[in-house]
DNA sequence: CTATTTTTAAAACGAATGCTTTAATTTCTC
DNA sequence: GAGAAATTAAAGCATTCGTTTTAAAAATAG
């Protein structure tokens, strides 16, 4: 029961994501996902008890291995007491969720839609189960900040990490968009490049002083 | 007909409102609106023609005025040939979000939920009427931007300016989700404050170079 | 006041929603 | 191949969706 038939749960799994990249947590119906994935309107309860518990899985499924990426990348970089560097920090911070995409089957643009998706569309009622690892993220990282921007007050260090939040929740969601509204003239740089350059971004930001010129 | 009835109208766009601020505008139906605004459910379709049309004046209502501020305040900082520089860019660019406030009757926090959910939730597919407007603004800031920054080509430049976006909208939205997410330890900054925290953070990132440490 | 228009109320439309049930079918185990 | 378990198919459940219709009520005009 392990080896042929794994294949319809996944499968129902596989294709739910891509509706859910394309259209949004809250715009995906039961019928949308086993019309597109070519099984019975049953199957999703039978497999996965409610459609609500297969977007959690959905939700689980790339943030948490997202988040232990994190940790594990951050704590790399602070080894026998070092501190790790700001940049080093947001490196961390930022790059698991762009080389996950690897793990998954879709389009690089369709994956990033659904991280989008998974912090905006979800932004404050995790599953359950992904709320501990989150704050052990939260705190590591509000921690090694502080270390390595001493003279920045907490405030607006925490700000600070939000906006970050934001270059990255908008630019995995809507990158497309920018490509279109601009007919191609921001061009079409790699993942890597991209990454580069939001946190070259967000490092200069965090590095700002009140009223910079 | 102009003076009394014009309540139900209005009272329905500002129950609308509030419903799509804390809600997004897939998950609002016909029927939350007018059980909240406690009228019949032909109301809306008599008043508005259809709940999308709805959904199109309320995206109207306030966007609309904020691109003619945006432009408004870029080109009071272009007068007698001078350019604007990249800190009054940036504040023509946002301030209108935050300013736009007053107009209206709900809380701040409802309202610039509102906002973001309109930049967010609507990304790419914004009523016929407004798209002139908005490529007007396109141009007018990005044309302003590339003489702030002739050092910067244009295509980091037009991700830098939609990493702005991104810090906006996000803050926009889940701005108080942060202060939840903080047990309140990332302050409650007033609304100039916080402004200029963003205006700071992006300031530095458009000036940021490539690998700066 | 009467006539006309505007606005509301209440009921109903068909379609779509998430979910469940019953029976048939496929798959696996022995 | 026979029996047991897993899986699917098809139909139907009650509810909600956006919209429309029909008639009553309220507001306005002459």
């Amino acid at each position: 029961m392990q080896t042929t038939k794994k294949s319809t749960k996944v499968h129902i799994l596989e294709t739910t994501e891509m509706l859910l990249a394309e259209h949004g947590f809250d715009s995906v119906s039961l019928r949308d996902i086993t019309t597109a994935a070519d099984v019975n309107v049953a199957a999703v309860n039978y497999h996965f008890g409610s459609k609500e518990k297969l977007f959690e899985e959905i939700q689980c499924r790339y943030i948490e291995p997202v988040n232990e990426e994190r940790l594990r990348m951050l704590t790399e970089k602070q080894t026998d007491g070092r501190q790790a560097t700001l940049r080093e920090i947001l490196e961390a911070f930022m790059h698991p969720f762009f080389s996950m995409v690897t793990r998954s089957k879709m389009s690089e643009q369709l994956f990033f839609k659904l991280m989008g998706r998974c912090i905006t569309d979800k932004q404050g009622d995790l599953p359950d189960n992904l709320l501990p690892q989150f704050k052990k993220v939260a705190e590591a990282f509000t921690a090694a900040l502080q270390q390595a921007t001493p003279d920045l007050p907490v405030e607006p260090m925490l700000w600070r990490l939000h906006y970050t939040f934001g270059v990255m929740a908008h630019t995995l969601l809507h990158g497309d968009a920018l490509k279109k509204l601009t007919g191609g003239a921001c061009g079409d740089p790699e993942i890597e490049t991209q990454l580069q350059w939001m946190i070259d971004f967000c490092h200069a930001g965090f590095l700002s002083e009140k009223g910079d010129k």
